[in-house]
DNA sequence: TCTCATTAATCGATTTTTCCTATTAATTAT
DNA sequence: ATAATTAATAGGAAAAATCGATTAATGAGA
């Protein structure tokens, strides 16, 4: 079906508001010639007369008033979509789909969010936790607008702003050979059982490539789900671990039956950094919140 | 405020929900690199991005998507006027505003119109009732579609089309000299008070041209407001008058006092006519009411 | 890792549409 | 009668929409 155009709707409108040609046109800013023709199109299409004309008076037909109405609807959409559309919103509003992995997410947020907040009070952030893969998928099928990672990763065709740097310390056992003294160097673990994550985390791979190992087959039973888990299996003396910085200032974090040590390896082990698709469409927005974090982190909170 | 044009909306419509420019291009009937351009036109003109491109993907924003539903509203507003205009109506269904003289109405409406409604269910009649001068006036006005006039008369640019024609009789007071006989040449009642109604009414001239006189000063109390109390008036042997065939037929026009008798002049005496504008733009409908008056009549109904 | 296929953007040319100027025909007002 | 007004029309110019071909980026498969 072919349609009318926007133009002749206009013509219509005006023409049947003003019942003159020659006004009409003045105010559609086209010439008398010009908007007749236009009606006449329009007349053609919907296959009805919409005016008579005679050389006094312009007269809609009851289809022609019909049809001015219709479209004095359908014009206030039109503008309304360009209203809408050009009223540029604030940095940082409205909804924003927010991917977080977990040995990030239940340590950084609850210490910046409450400022993020505040900073950009019309931001409604929806949180979602996965492991970096899923994240990257979701990312990738537009599912999610932006996400945190620890660096290095495969990140693909994303974009990516790192906004922190973390360290590794040593997770011991109370009662641990090396329980006191200074920085740890990974040679002096060889002996150790390593426990790690179960695969899929990221924190596993950053792990063993900080202290220069290889991945090693373990068991099932010696994979940690979490963080917490981890250091539970620890405290119980079945192994080490590494915690990244920000886990270790976490109250969560805190156990009795633990000695935390600094991992004496030079150079930040792991970077935090927020991603997003290259084709993102309000990049600005999400370089605020990686400047905004960034800041909030150097600033101890 | 530049509008955006219905072609960019329905390439909109088509890509955000077929997520492929291509795809969307064939579905509106052109090429890629049309489609193509008219959503970076569209996206220039709203001054936003209302879509994120890569090679793998089509991912509409938040605004794209909230922009793709204004679009198909609009776009279906669009395609019900076009269904609206083009559904053509039966002949003689609607509103349709007729216009009828005093001298006509009270006596051919009750005559023809039930069945004139019996014949076109649909249509809807809004009568006037005025003189022949104000209708005129509503005409040219569009305040009406069509009225019923007696002619001849004026009609400047109106079209009209004759349904029926009338010759008069004479109305005497009982007794009158010319009571009984045959019909009445005009030269026999030069004599006699000729009694017409008021200024306006086209039948006061139809009058007196049977007659051949010429417009007479009568005294307002000689003049009567309808044909109702001219009767009276001549039933009170205030003088005599001239009736149309129409109204002598008619019950409401049996009066004891009054003898009737055919006018002796060549010709009808007026002429009974649908009008219309000549622009008016459901003239069939109106030649068709004309024809179906015109054998009602005919038929004595 | 190196093609090959797919995809959206881009460029230049062409066609189509839109629009304007000038004129005409009908009508009204003076 | 004469001038002014109005909508329609014709012809040409300007603007736009569209197409075909090409490009650059990406992903899939060998």
């Amino acid at each position: 079906m072919r349609l009318p155009s926007i133009r002749q709707l206009q013509y219509l409108q005006a023409v049947v508001s003003l019942r003159h040609f020659a006004q009409a046109a003045e105010r559609c800013h086209v010439t008398q010639s010009t908007l007749s023709t236009g009606i006449q199109e329009l007349e053609g299409l919907l296959g009805a007369q919409l005016l008579e004309r005679s050389k006094r008076k312009v007269l809609p037909t009851p289809l022609g008033l019909a049809m001015a109405d219709k479209a004095e609807q359908l014009l206030s959409l039109a503008a309304q979509m360009v209203e809408e559309a050009q009223q540029d919103r604030p940095l940082l509003s409205g909804p924003l789909r927010l991917g977080v992995i977990p040995t990030i997410g239940p340590f950084l947020l609850p210490q910046v969010l409450p400022s993020v907040r505040e900073r950009f009070p019309q931001l409604e952030l929806y949180l979602v936790e996965a492991e970096s893969a899923v994240l990257l998928k979701k990312l990738e099928e537009g599912d999610l607008d932006c996400a945190i990672f620890a660096l290095p990763y495969e990140l693909g065709r994303m974009e990516s702003q790192v906004f922190a740097s973390e360290t590794f310390w040593v997770a011991l056992p109370k009662g641990h050979r090396l329980a006191s003294g200074g920085p740890i160097a990974p040679a002096q673990l060889v002996d150790d059982e390593l426990l790690l994550l179960e695969e899929g985390h990221c924190l596993r791979d950053h792990a063993l490539s900080a202290c220069h190992r290889r991945d090693l087959q373990q068991k099932a039973a010696f994979q940690g789900t979490s963080l917490y888990t981890l250091i539970e299996m620890v405290a119980g003396g079945q192994g080490i671990t590494f915690l990244p910085n920000m886990a270790v200032n976490s109250a969560l974090m805190q156990h009795k039956d633990i000695e935390l040590r600094p991992l004496a390896e030079a150079g930040p082990h792991r970077e935090l950094a927020l991603v997003w698709r290259k084709e993102y469409y309000r990049k600005v927005d999400l370089e605020a919140l990686t400047a905004c974090l960034s800041e909030l982190l150097e600033n101890g909170v």
